[in-house]
DNA sequence: ATTGTTATTGCAAATCTCTCGCAATAAAGA
DNA sequence: TCTTTATTGCGAGAGATTTGCAATAACAAT
């Protein structure tokens, strides 16, 4: 997962202008965020900061994703898990058209890239007018490998 | 919300073949759930039942849910709400491109059709392999009517 | 109809994720 | 280095959802 410009460098940015401070708590968690290949929930992120720094709280965490989410620099995402958190996904300029695929028999989750997204995002506004920010495709259903089996 | 064959009539078929029985807490929480024109939450269809049967719990409201949702007859879905609560939206075999608009400052969420999806659909599966169920395609953003204000 | 089997329910307690209040801490500008 | 105050750690608290269990009720067999 790699981001140009940082996601670190973005959010300390988005700090200085409105008055923040950007603590080693947050650049420990952006760059445990970052370290991620898959969606990772904030205990995910936390189980791997933690191993960093074991003083950082769980509920640090949440805040700083929270307060990410609401930056729109990660896009908070639901994939009908067993204790349905929630997960995060960077967020860059062209991801609108990166989706996702469930398969419920292993777990596991796919990425896949996507512009029909982005046609059906302006067909939307151009119909309904609004202004989109951001997407979340997820397809659920059984990967080729279950299938196999 | 109407379904033809209806949700019912699907369930008690399932019931049938798996040995389960319809009792009428099911008939019940089934006839709510088809009645709600948005997509219900396990309490809003508690609420709208226990209207009918003030006996009824909502524990088997999420019994039963749960149990649809494994049978595929039902849809989960997450909207980034105020408290993370699962939805429901019952399936038919046409609703996947059904897609779904939510507005961060109204909170509202606006329903619309959108045979674009079974495009990206049709591209995925010639691509990856693997058998698509169900959809969820999720717009994030400003509503029209709040975007004017 | 009645009965027997057992799937399902109501209930309450438990679990789990996520949030919040507050005193203590530490960024970062002066 | 000092000051201000945003942020943290911590524990308690919300809310949503699940689970264990005795009591109940479907429904197949009689």
């Amino acid at each position: 997962m790699i981001l140009e410009p940082t996601l670190l460098t973005l959010a300390t940015n988005r700090l200085r202008n409105q008055g923040g401070r950007m603590t080693t708590q947050r650049r420990l968690i952006i760059e445990s965020l970052s370290e991620c290949e898959d969606h990772p929930t904030a205990e995910d992120i936390f189980k791997r900061a933690h191993q960093q720094d074991n003083s950082l709280h769980l509920s640090t965490v949440y805040r700083t994703m929270r307060w990410l989410a609401e930056e729109g620099l990660v896009s908070p995402r639901w994939f009908d898990d067993e204790h349905h958190q929630e997960r995060f996904d960077p967020v860059n300029p062209e991801n609108i058209d990166h989706s996702h695929f469930r398969c419920r028999v292993c777990n596991q989750i796919f990425e896949f890239m996507n512009p029909g997204v982005e046609t059906i995002k302006a067909a939307y506004q151009q119909q309904f007018g609004g202004h989109i920010e951001s997407a979340s495709l997820i397809f659920y259903g059984v990967c080729k490998t279950c299938e196999e089996k």
